[in-house]
DNA sequence: ACTTTTAATTTGTATATGCAAATGAAGGGG
DNA sequence: CCCCTTCATTTGCATATACAAATTAAAAGT
């Protein structure tokens, strides 16, 4: 193995980054329905856990920057699949029926989005990088 | 732990994608000579270990797509950092002699890179991590 | 040698995402 | 009760990234 191939595998930023995009491709694939990208029903899911969550709430949650979760809502509410509340300065997110209705089918595209990467993958490894992702973030997210 | 996060921290697309924005986050705070964003560093480590390498070959080694990667080497090319030299119907890609000077400087970064992130998720760790989303890449790619 | 096919690159367009500046709303000090 | 600070959200702008369609150039079949 050579020395680019070393630096190449031993940096997080660039396999966590080439990863997450070919992951993505497969996750867009299997959440066909709805013209929606994958991170929405990540929202939908916790609204869905969390009704009347704020934005601010949303945003660390996710780990996305509170512009990204005002264009989201935006598009969602557009949608219909969530309400907005302002309540002070804060905003409050809530699912309508149909939102409801969306996270149920997303629970089952989840399913076939586990199987379909488990199987490539092995489900041990699966689950054990997801928890060290997860749990690298929180410690990253700590010292940012 | 309830049901939501366990999902959250069983979903590989999820934990995948919230890891590479925060490792980003940490990537151009390190990377912050040169107004490029991270990834062209590597495009460019690429091209000097593989001088006259194919844009196809490229877009292989870093899992991008090919419209992304002639958008990047556009800006390189621009930058003065690397040379096209098109033969048929490929396109071959070299560093100028300021793409190999900055290449000299990101190899420094990246030193601190990982020294950066080591600190904060144990250098074991890291490593293993890095190592397992490469190799999940790898499979993910050849599936897809 | 001409046409058809195939393969690499580019261009058009769309989107997720971030940062920095602007807005707007609460709350505290005078 | 007004000003100033603080903080959540929004808006403006920039960019990485992808897909699909267009281009271009080689290669293969006739």
């Amino acid at each position: 193995m050579n020395e680019e191939e070393q630096v190449l595998i031993h940096c997080l930023y660039f396999t966590a980054s080439r990863f997450a995009r070919n992951i993505t491709k497969l996750a867009e694939r299997t959440f066909d329905f709805g013209n929606l990208a994958p991170s929405y029903f990540y929202m939908i899911m916790i609204v869905k856990f969390h009704p009347g969550i704020t934005q601010k709430e949303l945003c660390h949650k996710l780990s996305i920057a509170p512009s990204t979760s005002t264009r989201f809502i935006d598009k969602l509410e557009g949608l219909k699949l969530v309400t907005r509340k302002t309540s002070g300065k804060q905003t409050c997110i809530s699912l309508t029926e149909d939102g409801e209705k969306v996270y149920v089918q997303f629970r089952s595209s989840l399913k076939e989005l586990f199987a379909g990467y488990s199987e490539i993958l092995g489900h041990e490894f699966s689950l054990d990088l997801s928890k060290m992702l997860h749990e690298a973030s929180n410690k990253l997210e700590k010292e940012l």
